[in-house]
DNA sequence: GTTATAGTGAAACGAACGGTACAGAACATT
DNA sequence: AATGTTCTGTACCGTTCGTTTCACTATAAC
């Protein structure tokens, strides 16, 4: 039918999905993106209708290759505590590893939260779907957890998820302003999680 | 000596900083400076010498007419349980009050966090500062309560600043993309503290 | 090989940006 | 009233923005 397109784009997708994840939406230009991804503007526009299309897919990709595997463990059955500690052990880890200039730190979708989606419906939407999809997944982990315990503080169940979700949001926010007190609140997390359920006994057989 | 400034410096910077509150930094235009203030591009110059003066300018106004009389409880000598409360009680009021697109809501320095200190120095120091104040007087008021209740778990003081920072600057973070959620984490945060310290018998006379 | 289709690159579009130059208006001083 | 300084409005500066146009090239189908 035609010439083929010459660039993978699922590589150009996440080059571009750094550059968002650095600058913020507005803060990306197309010199950026094109440098970034080595493809021409109007390649880019061929494929993505717009900037806007492209931060899109941006956005798609980091939903199902960033976000998506760091909550699989909360969401597995029979998740508890030892699955609340990891997530926060790692995610910890990640904010650790990273260099302090590098474009991924932070969460490309909390640093949306007080840019576009502050005036952008759709944008809004695509924060709030992440907000909810946290919180379900500490309440899943947290339930399993409650229920291994034989936890009687069941009630608290929605304040123990706000204070979660609070110490993770937060520590995205703070990824590029202090790096050592984000990975403070995440390690303040998991040992909130060890303190509301007891150690089980060490394995044995 | 020469003409007077016809405008009051106080009135146009506050006009000014709620431009930069709602739209951010980048975001806000000299056109949309000029609407909001009344005051010509030029004699912005003039008198703040810069974009990035007038934005510095209401940065200390932001500092000196909204932070500090938000902690300013907090930071009382004998401050303890009821100051904490009342923290986040009127805090959550203030987020529920304004209407949904009001220029004022959540927080200019915490939209500031992933915005212009992501890669500006100076304005990073300014939102390191704003949580560390935000952090000391919690610390502050958490001391008097424990001393007050002859709570035996001032171990946990660090945990329990870094929980309600971290409540405190998420409900900040959310207040554009979902005010009710917003609310709830304040609300959780005063829960904490209850929880925390017993509450005192009722006065009597 | 021809043809139709589609990806690519350079150049340029109008709009908006932050910032400035300058003429003139306004006021304190003399 | 004359003078000198300062503030203000217009108009424009060069730059950068996202987007589009168009000629060119490459390739699949025939």
């Amino acid at each position: 039918m035609g010439r083929l397109q010459t660039f993978d784009s699922t590589t150009v997708v996440q080059s571009a999905r750094d550059v968002f994840w650095d600058l913020g939406y507005d803060g990306a230009s197309l010199a950026d993106l094109e440098a970034a991804t080595g493809v021409n503007r109007s390649s880019l526009y061929h494929a993505f209708g717009s900037k806007r299309g492209l931060f899109d897919a941006a956005v798609a990709d980091y939903r199902d290759t960033v976000i998506r595997p760091r909550l699989r463990g909360l969401q597995a059955d029979g998740a508890g505590r030892p699955e609340l500690i990891a997530y926060f052990d790692e995610l910890r880890e990640a904010v650790g590893r990273l260099p302090l200039d590098s474009p991924r730190r932070g969460c490309l979708l909390v640093n949306c939260a007080t840019g576009l989606a502050s005036h952008d419906e759709p944008a809004r939407e695509v924060v709030e779907a992440y907000r909810t999809d946290l919180a379900s997944a500490l309440r899943h982990a947290l339930a399993g957890a409650a229920l291994a315990a034989a936890d009687d503080r069941s009630d608290r169940t929605d304040e123990r998820v706000r204070t979660l979700a609070s110490l993770s949001m937060s520590a995205m926010l703070l990824a590029r302003v202090n790096a050592a007190e984000s990975a403070a609140l995440l390690t303040t997390a998991a040992d909130q999680v060890r303190a509301w359920f007891p150690a089980p006994p060490p394995a044995t057989r």
